[in-house]
RNA sequence: GAGCGCGUAGCUCAGGGGUAGAGCGCUUGCUUGACAUGCAAGAGGCCGCAGGUUCAAAUCCUGCCGUGCUCACCA
């Protein structure tokens, strides 16, 4: 039989045949299902949802790498759990998809008009949209796929048309005129939080205004010269005695008709530029603030797409804001009125979506008054019912939301939840949840039925965005799910979008639930490449999940994150490190393998006295169960990396390269009873080691335990029934009867003894195959007796066939290790090297002065004595006598050596 | 300009008041009946610098230097 098994568990783990085929199967058995009627408590998270014209990027795998393992985690600890998956509309981002599409065959969106665009873009949503959520079950994510949502599907759209109702009706949502950050190439308002801004190269130009009357000139400098056809006044600081004499006159605006008032204002800065400054309400925020407080004219010279409009002089009209400067710089130079121009470096708004730079603009726009929700918001972090981990993040929160701006929600794009609002012929505003309400409330004020027009107006995606918690659970309907999931557990995002999307929901959130959306805020790093640069597909440097999921499986992406995704910190991600733990999971394999090819009689039924194991059978033990209870206090603390480095730390340092190797002798030995007793320790530190994996690396576990399930090996599910997948597994749990302390100890002092044996023999040169044949001096009987009982360890871990005690006599012609504890002779064939042997210990008792010099001083130093705790002063006696001991011991060694002469 | 993070072995990073750890890399030796995606042994660090608190500082505090990020800023 094991002949047959030895061929037909491959070598090396091959995850590409296996993954596609497990998750089909979970999907299938609807591992995933949350149960609403079930009484287990609940643990619920929600996707931070990716756009749907996202692909998988190497970030998503980390955001949803880390839900997937704590689902799994909560899952298998017997919790009702519940993630909902789904994606958002990305209005903007969607929108030029299709309109690039429809420019394929030479249509605009508004060839087709608003209805048969926005069909349109269904369409292309139900063929490419759902490609990321097919890449995410590659990935081996596996959220609640019977509770999808989708931010525009009906029940959503419901919950954002009562959200800005109720808004609107409290006063929280308004209509304004006033400037926005507008988009020219996509031809809408976007949010302050979508413009980007960059530091470009520029010019200062210093143009000179002619003060009516009067010989004089002011000079006023400005980066865009374009919009001084916009001036309605030049500025000086009040208290700048350059320009005193002016304020109040006029000045004649150059290549127009116009004349504009010097006024005196605070907001001019006698140091900048020639302290002078052209005001151009219309174009500039600050500017704005500046006329509103004057009471200047605001003159808008640009169109909707920044070309400039018949506010302009005719010379101009037509003209892209770019051209138009660059003729009225030619014009200013002809006419002698450019001072000069200084290179600059100044910061340029970008749209974030199109790459132009953006133009403030004035229009009318919907605001939510931020500041209002801010309120509440804020008391939610600073009172701790939702915690930031790091909880440094939450600086970067309360900063935001203590300095929040109206928040502009209105966008001019087709894609999205067009805004409940409807205009009487006169403009009468009604905001209503649907044409039918907003006709009746129109009836009720007209007094009788009037036509409407509903605002054309989409909103901004990022608004149905953050009543996702809420809205995906059923809400505004009081449902099940609702009551039963919301609020969510946890929420695990990047820090990216703190303020695009988790403050935002934390506002909605208490808003309108009365209750926070999460207690928990996960902040996961961002993944850079190996030198530590952003990846971007213009750099080349980006990781392609799918590509390293086809080459090395997605078990091996998935432990690296994990593995990597310390608190506060970016991931570096390298091949070299995927490799690694690709090498890792495959040494699973092989640990299981070997297993499997030892399995032979097993029985799962066998039953045998737990106390009277072997001290390495409760070594382990032990050290499983310290690591149990270790896994669920750090993933309490959403420390996924230490998680995963313990587990890795326990399967290859502890249960691979010692436990395997101990139970290679009994699980050939006569003794049925210890190779049963062998066989059943190794299934179940196996078992458990892979459901601890689980989590993490969900495909290899289901696999391996699937195999394991033809030797008659099973596990239970937490209502204790004989479970076929590990998925739906009990996670293992501490148990105080499997921890053996005493036993612990005696293993690593064996240990020990076998490591100093092998550096002995790799320092002598010893071969590998050659048995060799030791000296021992034990300091206590009962040291004696351990190694004694215990002498097959050492034969078998240091390839010794010999151990033998010695007395107080000691042996001369030999190599000597002295621990605590024992003594461990090599004796050498022939003569041994008397002066590298003598140099050698010289240089460890030198290693162990230096140690002993500086406990001494410490136990010299009164204040130690007296202030430091008393099992440290006890610590530190100790470790002074074992040092001293095993100096003498050692200077002993050199006096034999010195006496072989 | 303001705020925040980071600086520990050649590299990537854990740790964190009681004289430092891992993986990779490196050196040496190994086809040891699970695994060369492996096994064994080893070298390698005044824990960025300077002060302070403390019996004790890589660890806490302050300053500085380096580095990264966020926010603000079209004169």
């Amino acid at each position: 039989m094991a002949e047959d098994l030895y061929s037909q568990i491959e070598k090396s783990y091959n995850p590409q045949s296996l993954e596609q085929k497990w998750y089909k199967n979970w999907t299938e058995k609807k591992y995933y299902s949350s149960d609403n009627k079930s009484a287990n408590k609940p643990f619920t998270i929600v996707i931070p949802p990716p756009n749907i014209t996202g692909s998988l990027h190497i970030g998503h795998a980390l955001n949803n790498t880390l839900q997937d393992i704590i689902i799994r985690y909560k899952r298998m600890k017997g919790y009702d759990c519940l993630w909902v998956p789904g994606t958002d509309h990305a209005g903007i981002a969607t929108q030029m998809i299709v309109e690039r599409e429809l420019g394929k065959e030479n249509l605009s969106k508004e060839d087709l008009g608003r209805e048969r665009f926005i069909e349109r873009v269904w369409k292309w949503k139900s063929q490419s949209g759902s490609q990321i959520n097919n890449q995410l079950k590659r990935l081996g994510a596996l959220p609640d796929w019977g509770k999808e949502r989708f931010t525009l599907d009906e029940g959503l759209s419901d919950a954002v048309k009562k959200v800005f109702v109720d808004l609107y009706k409290e006063g929280l949502i308004y209509k304004d005129k006033r400037l926005v950050n507008w988009d020219v190439k996509l031809r809408t308002a976007v949010s302050d939080l979508e413009v980007d801004k960059r530091d470009v190269k520029g010019k200062l130009w210093y143009i000179k205004y002619r003060v009516e009357d009067s010989d004089l000139f002011i000079t006023v400098a400005t980066t865009r010269p374009e919009t001084m056809l916009g001036d309605t006044a030049v500025a000086v600081h009040p208290k700048d005695k350059r320009y005193r004499k002016l304020v109040g006159k006029f000045v004649l605006l150059p290549l127009t008709d116009r004349k504009i008032q010097i006024i005196a204002d605070e907001y001019s800065d006698p140091e900048k530029g020639s302290g002078a400054v052209k005001i151009t309400p219309a174009h500039d925020f600050n500017d704005f603030e500046v006329g509103r407080r004057h009471g200047l004219e605001i003159i808008d010279i640009f169109d909707e797409s920044a070309f400039l409009n018949s506010n302009a002089p005719k010379e101009y009209a037509g003209l892209s804001r770019f051209d138009a400067r660059d003729k009225i710089l030619n014009n200013l130079e002809e006419l002698g009125l450019l001072e000069k121009e200084e290179d600059i470096i100044h910061v340029v708004p970008y749209g974030d979506r199109s790459g132009e730079i953006i133009e403030p603009r004035l229009t009318y726009q919907w605001y939510v008054d931020a500041k209002e929700l801010a309120r509440d918001a804020l008391k939610a972090v600073e009172k701790g019912d939702i915690k930031f981990h790091p909880k440094y993040w939450e600086n970067t929160y309360f900063e935001w939301m203590r300095n929040i701006e109206p928040w502009c929600i209105s966008r001019q794009i087709w894609w999205g939840h067009q805004v409940p609002v409807w205009y009487g012929p006169d403009e009468q505003i009604f905001v209503e949840l649907s044409e039918e309400a907003a006709h009746r409330a129109a009836k009720k004020h007209y007094g009788n039925d009037t036509e409407l027009t509903q605002d054309s107006d989409v909103l901004d995606t990022w608004f149905s965005s953050g009543l996702w918690p809420f809205s995906t659970l059923g809400w505004p309907e009081k449902t099940q799910d609702f009551k039963k999931y919301y609020p969510t557990s946890v929420l695990i995002t990047g820090f990216d979008i703190i303020f695009f999307w988790v403050a935002r929901m934390i506002m909605m959130g208490i808003k309108f639930t009365g209750e926070v959306p999460f207690k928990d805020v996960y902040i996961h790093g961002l993944i850079r490449d190996e030198k530590g640069e952003k990846m971007s597909k213009t750099k080349g440097n980006v990781i392609d999940p799918l590509e390293i999921i086809d080459e090395y499986g997605a078990d091996s992406l998935r432990f690296s994150l994990a593995a990597m995704a310390s608190q506060g910190r970016d991931i570096k991600l390298s091949f070299s490190i995927i490799k690694g733990y690709r090498n890792f999971i495959n040494k699973i394999w092989n640990a299981s393998r070997f297993l499997m090819l030892n399995l032979e009689g097993y029985n799962p039924e066998f039953v045998y006295d737990k106390q009277k194991i072997s001290i390495f059978d409760k070594w382990i033990l032990t050290k499983l169960n310290n690591l149990i209870k270790e896994t669920d206090t750090d993933f309490d603390n959403f420390d996924y990396d230490k998680v995963a480095n313990k587990i890795y730390q326990f399967i290859w340092g502890d249960f691979c390269d010692w436990y395997i190797e101990i139970t290679k002798s009994k699980l050939r030995s006569e003794d049925d009873t210890e190779r049963q007793i062998t066989q059943d320790l190794l299934v179940k530190v196996l078992t458990s080691s892979l459901q601890l994996m689980h989590p993490f690396t969900p495909f290899i576990t289901e696999e391996i335990y699937n195999r394991l399930q033809q030797f008659r090996v099973s596990l239970k599910s937490v209502t204790g029934e004989i479970t076929k997948s590990i998925v739906v597994s009990a996670y293992p749990t501490f148990n105080e009867s499997e921890v053996f302390l005493k036993e612990y100890k005696y293993v690593e002092f064996l240990k020990q003894i076998v490591v100093s044996i092998r550096n002995i023999r790799a320092e002598l040169g010893v071969m590998p195959a050659q048995r060799i044949k030791i000296l021992i001096h034990p300091d206590s009987d009962k040291t004696h007796d351990l190694i004694s009982d215990n002498k097959h360890f050492i034969y078998e871990l240091a390839g010794v066939d010999s151990v033998e005690f010695t007395g107080d006599e000691k042996p001369k012609n030999c190599v000597t290790q002295v621990l605590s504890g024992v003594e461990i002779f090599v004796p050498v064939e022939g003569i041994i090297d008397l002066d590298s042997e003598i140099s050698r210990i010289n240089r460890e008792v030198s290693k162990i002065d230096v140690d002993l010099k500086f406990i001494e001083d410490k136990l010299n130093n009164k204040k130690f004595i007296e202030r430091a705790p008393k099992e440290i002063v006890e610590k530190e006696k100790n470790k002074f006598k074992e040092l001293s001991d095993n100096k003498s011991r050692m200077l002993e060694v050199l006096k034999r050596l010195s006496e072989i002469n």
